[in-house]
RNA sequence: UGGGGCGUAGUAUAAUGGCAGUACACCUGGUUUUGGUCCAGGCAGUUGGGGUUCGAAUCCCUGCGCCCCAGCCA
């Protein structure tokens, strides 16, 4: 894959800076390190952009570590789901993904050497009493009575606790530094805690399981990490890594702390994704209203698109909330230049073309991409009977309403110049069908006399069309900080989805071939939706609608 | 004075002592067989105050505001 980028970030300053000193010897090592306890979200893609994107730039390395330190919540599923999502992204990390409990075994021998250098113990304490021993954000705590018990002991009840002698929760393994610390991480932090629990990986054999900030260091340390890019929340932690591997006297890698991705409309929260799923507020965790990677797959999201993204939304320690109308803007983007262009009508309303042969049909030249010369042309099928878009037609236009109404002249897409006749209703008023005449000398949609037509419509056969289904999706939220202020469920957007059963689409859709999402000619972009789609019965999803500055300019009207 | 971090157009980011630039959003206009794309133009910014300097977003002082931390979660 190519350097995607160039901007400046101040990441990219520290590692030129370090290249520049020879720091790492020329080295750049970064590291994705997901708890396999969820799925992946929009906010993890900027991490696995952003470690494996330096890796690629600087000709250096990034691991895909998973960081399963605890039992109790990760599953081999987030696992798959996991190397599922970063391979899709597009980032290849070498041989096979890393494990935290690979490194369980040395965890425990540098434990052991930090016990006997007399700066770990074995404490009793329980949950409760250790939270109240802790102190406050402005008091200091106070030191555990175990707090000086000797090495030899320390050994032999941590060996104990390892060999399965304690019952969970009944001792733990803390760090000797200082309980009167400013840094509240620094208040001799946990190392171990029992967990009687099977483990993905490891099953049953341990029974103690290292604590996130001894394992992580550690993890990195062993990997020889050179820079360690984590999000800001663990700045605080920084130290008590430092602590751990100048106690060890052990490599040290540089950890950087960036702001997380925050988009508006949105959530991101595993915790909250959760709800959603489990509450039923949306299909699953791969629904295409979804910020997840998996959701946004589905919806029609490229990889590209989310590279894109992510590299344009810069990386800084700024607390910030990124417009979602950027990412949405980035798929666009890519599709605009690649994805091949169809004819659907969503909402049909039947034209009939009077002066048209009855049982004639024939094939008019239809462009592909006309952004991509390259993408070819097609045949489409036309007769005298065709459905357009139902909003196309109007019987009393406003003003600038360039679409079809009574008298009105339009040209129909690659084919003919058409012209309204008569709206027939039935008797409850409704509009059910358009008699019009075309124009034989106007084929392929132009005429030797130059006339203007400024609207331009696309249509499929009635003769030759294929029926789907189309899913509408909408923002999830329709509160731009849904977490602000109350629960975010009652910000949902009950509109977020419309499902349309009755669309018609060009024939050549007809094995919904395409990897890539389709443009449906004036409409928006539309994937066939990878879960309930079948060859007897398609089901597209629109990624994401085509800008529409004619809605734009009624809203503003009114 | 608990500790740590952050303040640049509406949003997100460049500029590291030398003309405050870019993208998204928004607004005009042009082109157009997608009211798409594209093109041209526009709107709009350095958290307040003081200091150093020929010159400050940038350096110093001092306010103000926002975020994170008291799991045997990560």
């Amino acid at each position: 894959m190519k350097k995607i980028n160039n901007a400046d970030n101040f990441i990219r300053k520290i590692i030129d800076k370090d290249n520049e000193s020879g720091k790492w010897g020329g080295r750049v090592h970064t590291r994705f390190p997901p708890e396999p306890n969820g799925y992946l979200h929009i906010g993890h893609a900027k991490s696995i952009c952003l470690n494996f994107g330096l890796a690629i730039e600087y000709d250096g390395k990034c691991n895909l570590r998973f960081d399963d330190t605890n039992p109790l919540k990760e599953e081999s599923e987030y696992v798959r789901s996991i190397i599922e999502d970063v391979s899709w992204l597009g980032f290849e990390w070498g041989n096979e993904p890393l494990y935290a409990s690979d490194y369980f075994g040395q965890m425990h021998d540098f434990a052991v050497k930090l016990i006997q250098a007399g700066n770990a113990y074995v404490c009793d304490l329980d949950p409760d009493q250790v939270k109240l021993q802790r102190g406050t954000l402005k008091k200091p705590g106070i030191n555990s009575p175990y707090r000086n018990r000797s090495i030899d002991e320390n050994i032999d009840l941590f060996a104990k606790m390892r060999s399965g002698e304690f019952a969970n929760g009944e001792k733990t393994l803390r760090a000797k530094i200082d309980m009167a610390h400013s840094n509240l991480n620094m208040r001799d932090p946990v190392m171990y805690r029992i967990l009687h629990a099977t483990h993905h990986r490891t099953g049953d054999d341990w029974c103690i399981y290292p604590m996130y900030d001894w394992a992580h260091g550690l993890e990195d340390s062993l990997e020889k990490i050179t820079h360690s890019i984590c999000t800001l929340e663990f700045e605080d932690h920084r130290p008590l890594y430092d602590w751990y591997l100048d106690q060890l006297e052990t490599y040290h890698p540089q950890q950087i702390e960036f702001a997380r991705l925050n988009l508006n409309y949105t959530v991101v929260s595993k915790r909250k994704l959760k709800r959603l799923v489990d509450d039923g507020f949306v299909e699953g965790w791969d629904d295409p209203r979804m910020p997840t990677i998996s959701g946004l797959r589905r919806r029609g999201y490229t990889p590209e698109s989310i590279r894109n993204f992510s590299e344009g939304v810069g990386v800084t320690k700024r607390d910030t909330v990124v417009d979602v109308a950027k990412l949405e803007n980035s798929l666009r983007d890519d599709l605009n230049k690649r994805s091949p262009r169809v004819m659907a009508v969503l909402d049909p309303l039947k034209v009939v073309i009077t002066n048209y042969p009855d049982n004639e049909l024939e094939y008019v030249d239809a462009i592909n991409n006309p952004e991509d010369e390259s993408a070819g042309k097609r045949k489409l099928a036309f007769s005298k009977e065709i459905y357009i878009e139902r909003n196309d037609f109007l019987e009393e236009p406003p003003k600038k309403f360039f679409r079809l109404s009574p008298g009105k002249e339009v040209r129909l897409k690659f084919a003919y110049y058409i012209t309204c006749n008569e709206a027939i209703k039935d008797e409850k008023g409704k509009l059910i069908e358009l008699r019009c005449t075309y124009d034989a000398d106007t084929k392929g949609g132009r005429s030797e006399d130059g006339r203007k037509v400024r609207g331009t419509l696309h249509w499929v056969s009635v003769k030759e069309n294929i029926k789907a289904e189309i899913r509408l999706y909408d923002r999830l939220f329709n509160n731009e900080h849904p977490e602000k202020n109350g629960d975010f469920i009652e910000n949902i957007n009950e509109e977020s989805l419309k499902v349309i059963d009755n669309a018609v689409l060009e024939r050549s859709l007809h094995l919904g071939a395409s990897d890539l999402p389709y443009q449906f000619e004036r409409t928006g972009y539309f994937k066939i939706d990878s879960k309930n789609s079948t060859p007897d019965k398609l089901v597209f999803n629109r990624a994401v609608s085509l800008r529409d500055s004619w809605a734009r300019f009624n809203k503003k009207v009114g």
